[in-house]
DNA sequence: CATGCAGCCATTTTT
DNA sequence: TGGCTGCATG
């Protein structure tokens, strides 16, 4: 079996023809990335490297995924024959929760530890923070866990930026907080690649194991990884040395969670043996396009020089225009795609709007859902920020473990079931002071005699409830297919009356039957995990971590016909579109104001870099002249990233423009003119 | 003990 | 703008 490798130009053949040894392939923005790791993979099995032995790093699920489909498709391309097994492709952190659940027991976890998301975590720190500090305005507590989350990934505490009073009592509770999920057997997104890490340092033999399955090692978006990241690869490839790894430093968007474009020199200077393979023939955009985005870019002073080109002609000038207010740069964004769609028959898949921050996406959405035109919103808040899915989860977690306090008061008194908030806060406090958890607490005959009659029969109800269940899932008899979970959920949450719950908070009986209906495939979705225990028990545990790490699978699973896409920055890295629209490029927003105070500008200007490299025929850039923040219509001023743009790639449009191609000329400008300054007098 | 309302506050980006 | 907290009421 071979690879047809024909439609490569010669380096992306050379870091495909490649495999033995470190490699660094340094690919800009659409010079065929994906492609060549596709490819790489597909050979590598070819050759007869068993695909199991091969394992791939992405930055995203989706991005495995597709991956995945892809190394798929070339191999049945040649002879039909399809390989035995198939490559890891996965995130990170799944990689890492996957390892962890085989040598849990090595580090004083059990197999089944549950995975704590942002909000869990910041719950813990609530927690923390209420007992530990004064009263009164304590740190925010979103400050406190990215700052320790930094100082937890090797950040030295005098290097924390931002909120101080964040960086101090993350410093100061670090260790009651890493007790506090030991004792849960939980891990949070950090602990997941720390504790792996520890696992491999501090047990030789686990180590061993994982070089042994893991032969052949790729990671995607390396210039998104941090120094953890970094170190658990190295140590995972140091004997076999077969370790390819592909990003790009102008595309390194993710500073603030403690990447570092450093890894790319890093890499050089742990194996220096590395070949260096770069990429720069870019077949994604208009060489109008990139000349812009190469321009804009040269402003960095720290990066590796790169240019690129393509073959694919000049295509139509850059469009910027100013607009008075973002419902109008909204009403112009939909005006454009429309204008575009109807004489060309452009679908509206080929279009997205780009934004810096989620709120953005707001008058966009008014104004599409206005005109009748689908769309959809990638990133934003996740599916598991829902109510009923954090009820859910919770639900299940307790079921796996009662001790996960967090999961436990969430829902110990929905449904309402005479655990009231004060009940519950005293039951926390007798937990504290005994070192054992709410569920103990609650079991615990001495603690029950401090409460009132009433509030103990609540309790006896709930610990009933809760060990009935348990008993129920222990039970669970899996199907051939390992499916069970799912009815046993149904059945438990449908006993205790919580669908009807979801029903009865909701004014509106539509918005309820809604809430409930995500319940009942959030259960589903227990059945679909690839997992390979058999105990119900575990196996639960497996199909929750999944759903903790890969939040977006549930939103993908219904495919958008034909809609524009509307996304953050942030998530269009690795995207591309025929015509993008960037809006609200206005100082403040990007680059934006915290990161100007945090020295993160060039980071910002790599933002706007990978924005405009997502674009492949044509680029509309807009900004308003006031804006709405914190309720209030504040003034607004042209990024500054504008003025690094070549003028002679940039046509200005000074007012708002309807429908109507331009070379209908000054007049028609003209007409738009006073009409736009009668609406805006409106 | 649950519900409803009024005022308050916050807003960067995410696996 | 809206989501959430805290307080007063039924």
């Amino acid at each position: 079996m071979r690879i047809d490798l024909r439609g490569l130009n010669t380096q992306q053949r050379l870091a495909v023809e490649t495999t033995e040894g470190p490699v660094l392939v340094l690919a800009g923005a659409g010079t065929g990335k994906t492609r060549v790791i596709t490819t790489r993979i597909a050979r590598l099995i070819a050759l007869g490297i068993p695909p199991e032995n091969i394992l791939g790093v992405t930055f995203t699920n989706k991005a495995a995924r597709e991956m995945l489909e892809r190394v798929r498709a070339l191999l049945n391309g040649r002879d039909g024959r399809s390989p035995r097994g198939r490559p890891r492709l996965s995130t990170f952190l799944s990689w890492a929760a996957r390892t962890l659940r085989e040598f849990a027991p090595l580090l004083g976890y059990t197999p089944d530890f549950v995975i704590y998301d942002e909000a869990d975590q910041i719950g813990v720190l609530r927690g923390l923070l209420a007992r530990n500090a004064s009263r009164g305005a304590g740190p925010d507590p979103r400050a406190t866990a990215a700052a320790l989350s930094l100082l937890r990934n090797g950040t030295a505490p005098e290097r924390l930026r931002g909120d101080a009073a964040a960086a101090e009592a993350a410093v100061k509770i670090r260790k009651a907080y890493e007790q506090t999920l030991k004792a849960r057997n939980a891990m949070d997104f950090d602990d997941l690649l720390l504790r792996t890490l520890q696992l491999f340092r501090e047990h030789p033999q686990a180590l061993q194991s994982c070089r042994r399955r893991h032969r052949y090692v790729m990671v995607d978006e390396y210039q998104d990884t941090n120094p953890i990241q970094f170190e658990l690869v190295r140590l995972l490839c140091e004997e076999h040395r077969n370790l390819c790894v592909v990003g790009d430093d102008d595309q390194s968007i993710y500073g603030w969670r403690g990447a570092e474009t450093a890894n790319i020199l890093q890499f050089e200077r742990s194996f220096p043996e590395a070949k260096v393979i770069k990429l720069e023939q870019n077949y994604r955009s208009t060489n109008t396009i990139l000349r812009a985005a190469n321009a804009l870019i040269r402003h960095n002073a720290a990066r590796r020089e790169k240019a690129l080109w393509s073959s694919r002609g000049d295509g139509p000038p850059i469009r910027l225009r100013a607009f008075p207010n973002e419902e109008e740069e909204a009403k112009a964004a939909v005006a454009a795609i429309k204008s575009a769609r109807f004489p060309k028959k452009i679908p509206f898949s080929h279009f997205a709007i780009l934004y810096r921050t989620n709120t953005q996406s707001r008058p966009l959405e008014a104004a599409l859902r206005r005109a009748g035109i689908r769309y959809h919103v990638v990133g934003g808040q996740s599916f598991f920020d829902r109510r009923e899915a954090r009820d859910f989860l919770a639900y299940m977690r307790i079921a796996v473990n009662p001790r996960d306090d967090n999961a436990l008061l969430r829902v110990a008194n929905t449904p309402a079931r005479g655990l009231s908030e004060k009940t519950m806060q005293r039951l926390l406090a007798a937990a504290h002071a005994r070192g054992i958890s709410v569920w103990e607490a609650m079991r615990s005959e001495a603690v029950r005699t401090e409460f009132p009659a009433r509030a103990r029969n609540a309790m006896k109800g709930f610990v009933e409830m809760l060990e009935q269940a348990r008993a129920e899932l222990e039970a669970v008899r899996l199907n051939a297919e390992g499916k069970g979970l799912a009815e046993w959920a149904r059945n438990w949450l449908e006993r205790i009356g919580y669908p009807a719950e979801l029903r009865r908070l909701e004014k509106n009986p539509e918005a309820g039957e809604n809430r409930a209906r995500n319940l009942l495939d959030l259960a589903e979705e227990l059945d679909r995990a690839e997992t390979e225990s058999r105990k119900p028990a575990a196996r639960l545990a497996e199909a929750l971590s999944e759903l903790a790490l890969d939040a977006e699978r549930k939103e993908e699973k219904e495919p958008a016909p034909d809609a524009v896409t509307l996304i953050t920055i942030h998530s269009c890295k690795g995207l591309e579109f025929p015509h993008v629209l960037i809006v609200g490029l206005e100082e403040g927003l990007l680059p934006h104001a915290r990161s100007e105070a945090e020295g993160a500008l060039e980071e910002e200007r790599r933002l706007f870099y990978v924005a405009v490299t997502r674009a492949m025929r044509s680029l509309r850039l807009s900004y308003c002249e006031s804006r709405r923040k914190h309720g209030r219509r504040v003034p607004a001023r042209p990024s500054r990233f504008l003025a690094e743009l070549p003028t002679e790639l940039v046509e200005r449009v000074q007012a708002k423009a309807a429908p109507a191609p331009p070379e209908q000329g000054r007049a028609w400008i003209q007409a738009m003119l006073a009409a736009a300054a009668g609406a805006e007098e409106k």
